[in-house]
DNA sequence: TAGATTGTTAATCGATTAACAATC
DNA sequence: TAGATTGTTAATCGATTAACAATC
């Protein structure tokens, strides 16, 4: 009864979904560039390192992409794949903090590539500002409120460390930032609305040393 | 017929409960800091950002390290889920990469307080070699079998261009690594045995941009 | 038409969660 | 004993996968 109307196909993918539409755009891109330009799901799945199956049932909730006894034409796929995760569109965003890591983020060249334009790092640190780091001038934390109006920023990156960013992400949340991605070692607590997603370099390796133990163990 | 005898109690604990042990760990650490010494279900997964029947669950999975109408001993559980992921041991690791993200990595303290010590920083870049950063001197790619022989080393990075990272990869399997975590935006393939984990950065903001435009969407 | 490959079904598997008996 | 909180059960939910009908 309460069906939203809209013109939009999709609807409701699956989390676990989403987080794979990006890993096959990738993946259609190596194709693309390897002058590929047709490919099965199966040749898609090798490329992408999934089960050709999962991909299949993943893009069978974009729509009807391809053609049976053929396979899936790349530039066609990548296309509704791109359009559907939103990077056709220019995203703005702002880093916070510019140590060693925000330093890496800011001059890495995969976001800008995928639509993502760095428009301020943001640094606590009064000896930084004005100092120019991939081609982004280093401004005070209090510019942030100005940078998201005028950017119209809806994402924001913390690289700053632990302490702060319980700090950052408040400031964030009240100047209307509602995506946040979190590389600090730290929970932090958003109201409802607003998306985090958290990326913890020593939880990964973590993850790595257990197994590795269980290998010794089992030896 | 076939089971394994183990000294070992815990056996089979699920992948997703793998991956929050560390957030269990850091959440613990921060209540230590705090001086609080005791804990319950509730207040830990407050602090972990989980909810406490999942968190009940997952330690259930170790053995039974709470006390019933008390709580958990903040600094034995500490100790029970640091022993369990196996980071009350030391991890030599080596690093493959030293462009902005390796430099990041290898001064990441993240790393060394939790057990992983980065015994060398590999590039194939002649240019680098004999700089020293973080502490650790960059080494030609080709020492990588040496110096994963004299320190034992188990556990892999790969911050190199994605172009690489297979080649990487190979090397680093054939030294005898084991673990790898990969940074590059690229899929690796390995034999059975050998784990990968992959943090890719422009994945992580992909999956922000697919919810922030249905936010639009909606709106 | 014959061969190939998609899109979908249905079975299975694993993860989450509320509820509560056990017990400190 | 009464109150609190764990550890476990069982129901639910979501994700994966093999199999195959649909169809190019």
């Amino acid at each position: 009864m309460t069906a939203r109307s809209s013109s939009e196909s999709s609807r409701d993918i699956p989390e676990a979904t989403v987080a794979r539409l990006p890993v096959y755009l990738r993946a259609l891109n190596t194709l693309a560039d390897d002058g590929i330009r047709t490919c099965s799901s199966e040749e898609l799945a090798l490329a992408a390192g999934v089960n050709s199956a999962k991909l299949r049932k993943d893009l069978s909730y974009l729509g009807s992409y391809g053609t049976r006894g053929v396979g899936y034409d790349v530039d066609y796929l990548r296309y509704q794949i791109a359009r559907e995760i939103g990077v056709t569109q220019d995203w703005p965003v702002v880093i916070v903090g510019i140590g060693n890591l925000g330093h890496a983020l800011a001059n890495y060249s995969g976001f800008r590539s995928r639509g993502f334009r760095v428009v301020a790092l943001l640094d606590a640190d009064e000896s930084r500002h004005g100092e120019v780091v991939a081609g982004v001038d280093v401004r005070p934390f209090g510019d942030l409120e100005e940078i998201v109006e005028t950017h119209g920023v809806a994402i924001g990156v913390i690289a700053a460390p632990a302490g702060a960013a319980q700090d950052v992400a408040d400031r964030m949340v009240s100047c209307g930032i509602t995506s946040i991605l979190n590389f600090a070692p730290a929970v932090i607590v958003v109201p409802d609305g607003v998306d985090v997603r958290k990326v913890d370099l020593s939880i990964e390796l973590q993850i790595l040393a257990y197994h590795e133990q269980r290998k010794a163990n089992s030896a």
